[in-house]
RNA sequence: GCCGAGGUGGCGAAACGGCAGACGCAGUGGACUCAAAAUCCACCGAGCGCAAGCUCAUGCGGGUUCAAGUCCCGCCCUCGGCACCA
């Protein structure tokens, strides 16, 4: 044995030992207990892996040996999250082609986890742009379309100018792209395909009460979602007969008080009613509406606008006339894009009735007997007054009582509206799966390619810019688009649009389980063994995107009895996110980047891995700071030296006393306890004290028991 | 604006309502060395004291309790999310 402590020496020592026994082969025994330990997959950037992104694989990492050690058939997979604007958005910039960075990419990455001395098992890792993969991506696609959550809808939609693509809301961060943080996106009307996402919305919400997740994330979720009880209402458009404006609602208690409509800029309606006189005004505030931006609109959000489109709505309620404006403060996305007005007890609809000397009635008193504040709305709940029938009821009571007249009258019924939009994911890209659907030209319409026929491959492409005109570039290869129909054999056209990158993350961790398998996504055996994923560990940014739609995933595949689980991720972790140094985000353009190859270089694997364990709470965001190496270095050559010379001593059996053993026995408790809890860097505090307990006794004391 | 997380030594941080600061980093003194590095030993929140010890300290102000970093009420600050959702 050699006299000091060198990782150079070590460990690639022991790391080709690793291999050469296939020690981190994923366990067959079946009859041990499981445990599926799963890092989100990451996209292979050309950058390479720093050392704030080893704080996502290498705490992670330690649970994995250790329920390895602790009797566990461990499934501990990598694999490249490969297709998708990430990818293919740094390969147009390096002027380069996704399928040669791609590959070259991920290679770098596996290099440097192997490096960091991750314990996972390589021969499944998977690829999503490889066609053995997205050909049940696409598949999958398949399965949603032929249960009804596959949907083709023309909309005005939220394009990004510099990825030149269609995103869906869950991609559009502070009114940009979640790629370009810094471009704004605008609207474009394109006809897309969606996911039914809406149609789990309930399950999402309540299925989050199955799983243990950090509270803010599921928290995030259920804001996402949205849901809110309420009412649809119509109400008869005046001198337009057999047209109605309908709305929704979560205080029908206050029909009483609404004293004018607002509809969204865009709504339909708005070009059938407006009056002549209005006309030029309405149709100048919609264009207007138009050309902003979501930022714009996020800016102006205090100053209320819109115009009056000279029409008027019948309040069955009050018997009046009222009148209908249209204002951006109303969307077109969510509820039915109308709402009635009661300025006063919305806060929002009194601006907008301030603003243009509209009409404001109160209909809600305090429960306290005082006077509502003239100078804003009355929010809260309390008694209904100036409301005829509803008068003397509590907020709650005159809610029920006004859903029992608007369905014995027949103008509207209880609903829930939600916020959470359906997905769209339809990309105008080339790097992803293509959506394997075709347009048969004579008589068959939307046809989708048939199961046996999939993949639809991805054709090769020297120029894949996106070309912004709203088509993919898919478009230009007529032998990709031209085809013919599966149904009648007549000429037909693919899809030239590709799958949202999300949709390949959306199922990755059920193919881990038999990532070879050719006749389906997966092997039920093996999903039914491994499946669901028992700690799932990445960053709290996908609380919206990934994690969302993996859900929804999981539960069609459960409708369609093709798995006997609805949530697939039953621990959810999210590390602490690692700044640099100077607090600011690690980029190779701030040049404040750390790489695991430079930190091994100096102090090696073990003192790396050590410090991301022990650098402060694993969930909690820190700066960078390689300071306290030191301290794990240190630590390691102690051991080091610890064993040295008990081996020099012959390793003697010992006989440890009763200190000892209580000692040995309560650090164990303590590792093991902390490591379950992801408290790794107070489990490897513990370690520390032990050792600077033991370091001092004589080896013949301890023994073999207490140096393991 | 709304929602959430957090605020403890010079620094990273610990702490079932029970001796605040475990474990480290940095620092100070010592051993070893011609010397340095490495290693080992001791000290290491602030103030007073030769010392035993005393006093003050967990963002601020109140409260509950034999006992509060921890529980309750009201503020301040930092970070994250949502952002006119009717």
């Amino acid at each position: 044995m050699d006299e000091r402590y060198d990782p150079k020496k070590i460990e690639p020592f022991w790391q080709a030992e690793w291999e050469r026994a296939k020690l981190y082969l994923t366990g067959q025994d079946r009859s041990r207990p499981k445990f599926y330990l799963l890092e989100m997959f990451p996209y292979p950037s050309g950058n390479g892996l720093s050392v704030g992104h080893l704080h996502n694989y290498v705490p992670p990492d330690v649970v994995g040996r250790f329920k390895r050690m602790t009797g566990f058939n461990v499934l501990h997979p990598m694999g490249w999250d490969a297709f998708g604007l990430p990818a293919e958005n740094e390969a147009l910039l390096k002027g380069l082609h996704p399928k040669q960075t791609v590959p070259q990419y991920a290679a770098n990455f596996k290099r440097q986890l192997k490096l960091s001395g991750c314990a996972y098992d390589w021969t499944r890792e998977i690829n999503s742009s490889e066609p053995g993969y997205y050909r049940w991506t696409q598949w999958f696609f398949l399965l949603l379309h032929k249960r009804g959550l596959a949907y083709r809808a023309v909309g005005s939609q939220w394009w990004c100018e510099e990825c030149r693509t269609i995103l869906a809301n869950e991609q559009v961060v502070n009114g940009c792209c979640w790629r370009h943080t810094e471009t704004p996106v605008t609207k474009k009307d394109l006809e897309q395909w969606y996911f039914r996402i809406t149609a789990y919305a309930d399950r999402l919400l309540e299925d989050l009460d199955l799983v243990d997740w950090p509270e803010p994330i599921k928290l995030m979720q259920r804001n996402w979602i949205g849901r809110s009880e309420g009412a649809e209402i119509a109400f008869p458009v005046a001198d337009h007969p057999g047209k109605e404006v309908r709305f929704f609602t979560t205080r029908p208690d206050t029909v009483f008080g609404v004293s004018f409509m607002v509809l969204a800029p865009e709504h339909p309606l708005v070009a059938e009613i407006t009056s002549d006189a209005q006309r030029a005004a309405v149709e100048e505030y919609v264009a207007q509406a138009r050309r902003q931006s979501e930022i714009e609109r996020l800016s102006t959000v205090k100053e209320k606008t819109g115009v009056f489109t000279g029409a008027y709505a019948y309040n069955p309620f009050t018997r009046k006339n009222i009148p209908i404006w249209i204002a951006d403060y109303v969307l077109m996305g969510y509820g039915t894009g109308a709402i009635m007005a009661a300025p006063g007890e919305d806060q929002r609809d009194f601006e907008f009735a301030t603003k243009y000397g509209l009409e404001i009635p109160r209909v809600t008193a305090p429960l306290d007997g005082s006077r509502p504040d003239p100078g804003c709305a009355f929010t809260e709940h309390g008694i209904t007054v100036n409301s005829g029938f509803l008068d003397r009821l509590k907020t709650a009571d005159a809610i029920k009582a006004v859903l029992r007249w608007i369905e014995e009258h027949r103008i509207g019924r209880p609903t829930v509206s939600y916020r959470m939009r359906d997905w769209l994911i339809s990309r105008q890209r080339y790097w992803g799966a293509p959506i394997p659907m075709v347009y048969c030209k004579r008589t068959c319409g939307i046809v989708p390619v048939p199961e046996d026929q999939l993949p639809v491959v991805l054709p090769d492409m020297r120029d894949y810019q996106p070309s912004g005109t709203g088509r993919s570039p898919l478009a230009n290869v007529p032998e990709f688009v031209n085809t013919t129909c599966p149904k009648c054999g007549g000429p037909a056209e693919r899809e030239t649009d590709t799958l949202d990158g999300f949709a390949c993350s959306s199922w990755y961790f059920l193919r881990f389980a038999s990532p070879h398998y050719d006749r389906a996504p997966f092997e039920r055996a093996a999903v039914d063994y491994w499946l669901p994923v028992d700690l799932y560990v990445g960053g709290a940014e996908h609380a919206v995107m990934h994690l969302l739609y993996a859900r929804m995933w999981t539960k069609v595949m459960f409708d369609a009895g093709l798995i006997n689980f609805k949530e697939p991720f039953l621990v959810l972790r999210n590390q602490g996110m690692v700044w640099a140094a100077d607090g600011q985000k690690m980029s190779k353009s701030r040049g404040n980047v750390v790489t695991p190859d430079s930190m091994i270089e100096k102090y090696g694997a073990d003192a790396l891995r050590l410090w991301e364990l022990f650098m402060g709470p694993f969930e909690e965001p820190t700066n960078w700071n390689e300071d306290g190496v030191t301290g794990t270095v240190r630590y390691l050559t102690r051991v080091w030296t610890m064993v040295r010379r008990y081996v020099e001593a012959g390793c003697p059996a010992g006989s440890p006393n009763a200190e000892t053993l209580r000692r040995a026995h309560k650090a164990i408790r303590t590792v093991t306890d902390h490591i379950e809890r992801q408290r790794f860097n107070t489990a490897l505090a513990a370690l520390m004290d032990q050792l600077n307990y033991a370091a001092r006794l004589d080896p013949a004391a301890i023994g073999r028991f207490a140096i393991e």
